[in-house]
DNA sequence: ATTATTTAATTAATATGTTAATTATTCACA
DNA sequence: TGTGAATAATTAACATATTAATTAAATAAT
């Protein structure tokens, strides 16, 4: 069947494993209210304090339109906050409040601990191997625009 | 900087590689006023002929809701159309019209080109070890969920 | 200084993803 | 043979993705 070419493409190994990977993560946002787009977010938050707008949708990958539906749901439950740069009011900064700090104590060791089964039921060598093919792939394809609404000056 | 953890954990690498590698063929896709998702069902039909909703589902990787309102707007285009089974009235069957077949010969050739084009920049031993990899990954999540609607029989 | 250009965030419109519930059939079995 | 469980597609409600357009502010060039 012919067919198997097209399921063994890279995008759609690529999709298949992320179905494999995500719900067992998924079901732990979920516990805390969480999406997995806002766990994100929040684990981004966790570490850098105070990180703009621009940063936050190119670190987290989410689209900068889909973000700020993130982050206005996040503000609205009180986990973070915008602030507007002072110095160039276009620049929005976003940071973590003290109940959206609270979280990560509950929720990230849950992650952690279910990320390093996944990573131990991995042989290391397959595991670094795979690793490599994304960066050889990701530097192949380079700088075609990435979603987070930058500029392309290569092929223009 | 602890970010970069995060950034290369299995997920945000897969998002990452998608991300690299999709716009490309998204480009293409919508010269014919097609979306990605569009693109898979019409790819499964012009091999299968007449594929159930379920097996359509399976192997787009689209959920099952999802696939309702994409085989909406495909039969609006009349590119497909249903088919209730005669034998089974729950089942759903769907083929490609004679509009939705005419147009594998005008789409198909780009893409397959630009997936050529891909696969050629990667090394042969790379690329073998990305998909040892998908399958290593899939197969340790094994039957936990796919995200088209069956039963998991494993942790109940 | 003014205007044109660029940049950052946002809105808009439409399509899809996620999860749970629903409806219509079919199946199993008492 | 009728009734409850299982199955297939769908609907519902909400969140996110995609693409293009918009708004506001900063920069560059005149």
């Amino acid at each position: 069947m012919a067919m198997q070419m097209f399921s063994r493409s890279l995008p759609m190994m690529l999709y298949s494993t992320l179905d494999a990977v995500m719900p067992r993560f998924r079901k732990i946002f979920n516990e805390f209210g969480l999406t997995e787009q806002q766990w994100r977010v929040l684990r981004v938050l966790w570490e850098a304090e105070n990180v703009s707008f621009h940063e936050l949708a190119s670190i987290t990958l989410i689209p900068a339109p889909s973000l700020v539906g993130v982050i206005d749901r996040l503000s609205q439950s009180a986990l973070v906050e915008r602030r507007r740069s002072e110095t160039d009011r276009r620049k929005v900064f976003v940071h973590a409040t003290k109940k959206g700090n609270e979280l990560e104590s509950r929720v990230r060791p849950r992650v952690v601990r279910v990320y390093a089964e996944l990573q131990a039921s991995i042989d290391t060598e397959v595991w670094e191997q795979l690793m490599a093919g994304f960066d050889q792939v990701i530097a192949t394809c380079q700088p075609a625009e990435s979603n987070t609404n930058q500029k392309n000056t290569t092929d223009i």
